[in-house]
RNA sequence: GCCGAUGUAGCUCAGUGGUAGAGCACUUCCUUGGUAAGGAAGAGGUCAUGGGUUCAAGUCCCAUCAUUGGCUCCA
């Protein structure tokens, strides 16, 4: 007999072998219907594997995370099995689940491959699912993996098993097919109902250019019919918002072919609306302490030779303009820490002084590979709600606490309401690769840690993640649709301060380093815009938007009311427009709530001779009339924030 | 940068070798209206660019550019 711990911490005691899908038969057959996988020991598990010793069992479904992936790993065996069947001949790569769904790396010899393809494979896993085929595991030796794949002309296979160790080799096998793998997997094929693929993309055999390109083909499955319905829905949903297609419809911002590629220009509403993002973020930042600063758009090479980044990036960056005469270097500047620097360099700073915050918004250019530039989230040319804090190590915590502050409070003002911080460590076993004194390390990654815990942050910590020169807090959002983005960042860095020489005089007299810290709540407006134009699908809080109603005349007759309506309304916070169309109200108003106007103004005789405005709110519909000043403070009262 | 897809009017898109199309937007006229599309007429395109094949190319081929899905990278 053995016992095997529950995670509620019950122990139940069962024979020796038992599997984990007993266990679920053993409390309840709807359970035993929906298992998965298991945790044993931390481990997953096939829920089929003999558990031979006292073990704590946590049965995963599909709604674990375990549970899920081990179900699209499974599938991707599946895919892989369709493919075989389908395309003999076919050699596969890897096939792993992902964060949503799975793919597998295929290489189809000279076979031509298309999206044209996918719905027969589809039918085929579906075929095969039905066939209810448990996937079986079985170890193998080194030669027997060897010998197998040998055989069957899989090279990429035979990479895989030529790393691994033997005795520590294992192939599952459900149906016809056989695939070297670890595991673990769901019990049967039959569990997959739905299966749809997604897309399909070349990608290098383990990730290496020199190496051949395989077919990624991409796919995800589900255990019920009408969750795959509600994914359709949700990834038709994120195509409505994509803030490529929003933004052009709304008007905020464009690319031009003859400006150059990812080099994203403001239309007027657009620019309004980063204004108002600035101007709230510059407010805050002065309450806290912050003094805004302002520095030119390009650098000296010499700048970046003492960074570091020249010798780091300068290759791969657009590359300098020289001066006419002299031949001197400048670099498009593609961050703004290193002319911070040099501005804590202006004069001798005490200890008393700190800490020193700089702000500036800045516009910064990277060279991104032409492959990689998407829409306003990957770009060559933006600006970062940059700001580098100088302070001393006894500080460190203090600003950390404080900056959390600030991200939190723009988070709140723009209605992201769901967020993790991810905390960026060391590797522990691997210290040599930093930069920075042990003892500073120790401090900063303890001060994070505690600032984000008194904070009451929910927090990953994701050890090995740090820069080499320092540790990070990133601030990973949700948004209305579930997607993370990773927004706001937090970054310790003792390297700059070295490099530049930075110095502070203490209490003692004595020169001391300062620590630096990069930290930027939106990380780059464009990107923030992006992530909020599909976070509020193009519908702005009210205090951000760039227009905030249209004033719609019933007929030409109530054009002169409508006028002065608008002149009276406009103000440097509230802003409207007219729309004097020969058109009738419907249409004004179709028109109006197509382009997400917030409120509507209908004007016409009764308005006119009452003094009043009819209001309609976007999505809403009739509110009613009321003054004009109650409009107005209606307005000032929702704008606010 | 690499692999795949795409590029036709301001926008969304049809057009598989034989005289460039639709809807919306735009302009003008009619209509003067009450909470999600009133009517008519008009204007608008070197079919991304450059080559090639063909009697004939938006359509087939090649190259380039851009967009896009991935891969790789991201101070």
């Amino acid at each position: 007999m053995i016992h095997i711990t529950l995670p509620d911490g019950s122990r139940r005691e069962y024979e020796q072998g038992v599997t984990s899908a007993q266990i679920a038969q053993s409390i309840s057959e709807g359970l035993a219907r929906n298992v998965l996988a298991a945790e044993v020991n931390g481990q997953i598990w096939d829920a089929s594997r003999p558990i031979e010793t006292d073990a704590s069992v946590n049965l995963l479904t599909w709604n674990d995370t375990g549970g899920k992936s081990t179900f699209w790993h499974s599938s991707a065996h599946l895919l892989a099995e369709a493919l075989e069947a389908l395309y003999p001949g076919t050699k596969f790569g890897i096939g792993p689940a992902i964060e949503t769904g799975f793919y597998y790396d295929v290489d189809f010899g000279d076979r031509e491959f298309s999206s044209d393809d996918f719905k027969q494979i589809e039918d085929k896993m579906l075929e095969l699912a039905r066939q209810k085929s448990a996937y079986i595991r079985k170890p193998v030796s080194k030669a027997e993996a060897e010998a197998y794949f040998t055989q069957k002309g899989d090279e990429y296979k035979l990479d895989l098993i030529k790393d691994l160790p033997d005795g520590a080799i294992t192939f599952y096998t459900q149906g016809n097919f056989t695939d070297l793998c670890r595991g673990p997997h769901i019990p049967n094929t039959g569990f997959i109902k739905a299966v749809k693929l997604t897309n399909v993309a070349g990608a290098y055999w383990r990730g290496d250019e020199s190496r051949k390109q395989l077919t990624r083909i991409y796919g995800v499955t589900f255990p019920k019919a009408s969750e795959l319905t509600d994914y359709l829905t949700l990834i038709e949903e994120a195509k409505k918002r994509d803030h490529r297609k929003l933004g052009k419809e709304l008007e905020l911002f464009t690319f031009s072919e003859k400006v150059g590629m990812g080099l994203p220009m403001w239309l007027p509403k657009g620019a309004r609306l980063r204004q108002k993002l600035i101007d709230f973020l510059q407010r805050a930042q002065l309450k806290a302490g912050y003094e805004p600063v302002v520095t030119p758009h390009i650098g000296h090479k010499n700048l970046y030779v003492t960074s570091g980044h020249y010798e780091k990036y300068g290759a791969d960056s657009f590359q300098p303009i020289k001066t006419p005469q002299e031949g001197e270097e400048f670099f498009l500047k593609p961050m703004n820490c290193p002319h911070h620097c040099e501005l804590y360099k202006f004069k001798p700073r005490s200890y008393k002084d700190l800490p020193v915050r700089f702000a500036e918004f800045g516009t910064v250019y990277r060279y991104e590979q032409s492959g990689e530039l998407h829409g306003l989230t990957r770009v060559r040319g933006f600006t970062q709600d940059d700001a580098h804090l100088f302070c001393r190590p006894d500080q460190v915590k203090d600003e950390f606490k404080k900056v959390i502050d600030l991200v939190l409070y723009v988070f709140g003002a723009l209605g992201f309401q769901d967020y993790t911080a991810q905390i960026s460590l060391r590797d522990p076993a691997n210290k040599t690769k930093y930069i920075g004194s042990d003892e500073n390390w120790l401090m900063a990654e303890a001060a994070i840690v505690e600032a984000a815990e008194e904070k009451g942050l929910k927090t990953v910590v994701e050890l090995g993640e740090a820069a080499f020169y320092g540790p990070k807090l990133d601030f990973m959002v949700k948004d209305a649709l579930g997607r993370k983005w990773q927004l706001g960042t937090i970054q310790v860095d003792y390297n700059l301060p070295e490099r530049f020489e930075l110095e502070y005089t203490g209490s003692d007299n004595a020169k001391h380093r300062p620590v630096m810290i990069h930290r930027a709540p939106f990380g780059s407006l464009e990107r923030f815009v992006a992530v909020l134009i599909e976070h509020c699908a193009g519908q702005f809080p009210l205090w951000l938007a760039p227009e905030h109603f249209v004033v719609l005349p019933v007929s030409e007759k109530y054009e002169e009311y409508a006028k002065k309506l608008l002149e009276s309304l406009n103000n440097n916070d509230i802003r409207g427009l007219i729309d004097l169309r020969d058109e009738k109200v419907g249409r004004k108003i179709r028109d109006a709530e197509v382009k997400k106007l917030p409120y509507m103004l209908v004007v016409g005789e009764k308005e006119v001779e009452n003094g009043t405005v009819s209001v309609r709110k976007h999505g809403q519909g009739d509110l009613g009339s009321m003054s004009a000043q109650a409009f107005s403070e209606l307005l000032m009262k929702e704008i606010t924030v």
